[in-house]
DNA sequence: TAACTGTACTATAACACTTAGTACAGCTTG
DNA sequence: CAAGCTGTACTAAGTGTTATAGTACAGTTA
């Protein structure tokens, strides 16, 4: 499905987590698509169920997965509803991120096409 | 100088990095700018000088700072070049956090007008 | 000289991360 | 029905990171 990066010196679950996130983000997996069960992906990365388990409890706690006991675990629904605390956060880190792309040359047309081209891909949200 | 947030999970001394990293790229402290001891700083945080230490040589280490034996830590003089691959990683991590945006209901004005707003801060680079 | 500076150690405690193993209740399939 | 799957919930152990405490040294400054 995707592979661990074991030079990446976060977390292995929290790199899974991201995975997943990045993967419902892009549309690539949609709200009701079955994903691996714990013990399928963890015998695919080769690593301890228990990291899985986190890892998905986190997706579930951050809404972005649905687990049923012994049925397996889904995409959630997408929450339509704009979350105005969640996007305040964000545009925190939204501001610290360009500052330092500005910071390292980056000009602002680059930085303006990279969001154009966000919210030009497919998912519809 | 600032305070320290006890409630974010994040290790201490990447908090005190991030601080300075934020009053370095908003132009608050400029190129030269004497900041305090490592002890000093200790003791106005109350914590350990040994923490301190770590922030200020991780600092250093991405350029920020600049540090000499018995005469102090400076903000170091930005460099005027840009730097290709920081910013195709900034780049990636930027997708991430706006596709999060759109998913958390953000508007694309919105985001553009926070861009803009960077570019507009008085400092120059 | 006295007080400061950054730097470099050792040692210790607390915590997070990961693995290993076991167990249970519920669903699905042969 | 039985076997095998599912998510979930534990305990236990090992490892690495974070933070503290304390000490020390060489160089600068007042």
């Amino acid at each position: 499905m995707f592979n661990l990066n074991y030079g990446d010196r976060r977390p292995l679950y929290i790199q899974i987590t991201e995975k997943f996130r990045e993967l419902i983000l892009t549309g690539v997996m949609n709200e009701g698509d079955k994903i691996p069960s714990v013990r399928e992906l963890a015998a695919s990365l080769a690593i301890n169920p228990n990291t899985i388990q986190k890892a998905y409890k986190e997706l579930e706690n951050s809404g972005f997965l649905l687990s049923v006991p012994a049925k397996g675990s889904f995409v959630a629904p997408v929450k339509r509803t704009a979350d105005p605390a969640k996007i305040e956060e964000l545009r925190r880190k939204l501001r610290s991120l360009v500052r330092e792309m500005r910071f390292a040359g980056a000009e602002r047309e680059v930085v303006l096409s990279e969001i154009e081209s966000v919210y030009k891909e497919e998912k519809e949200i």
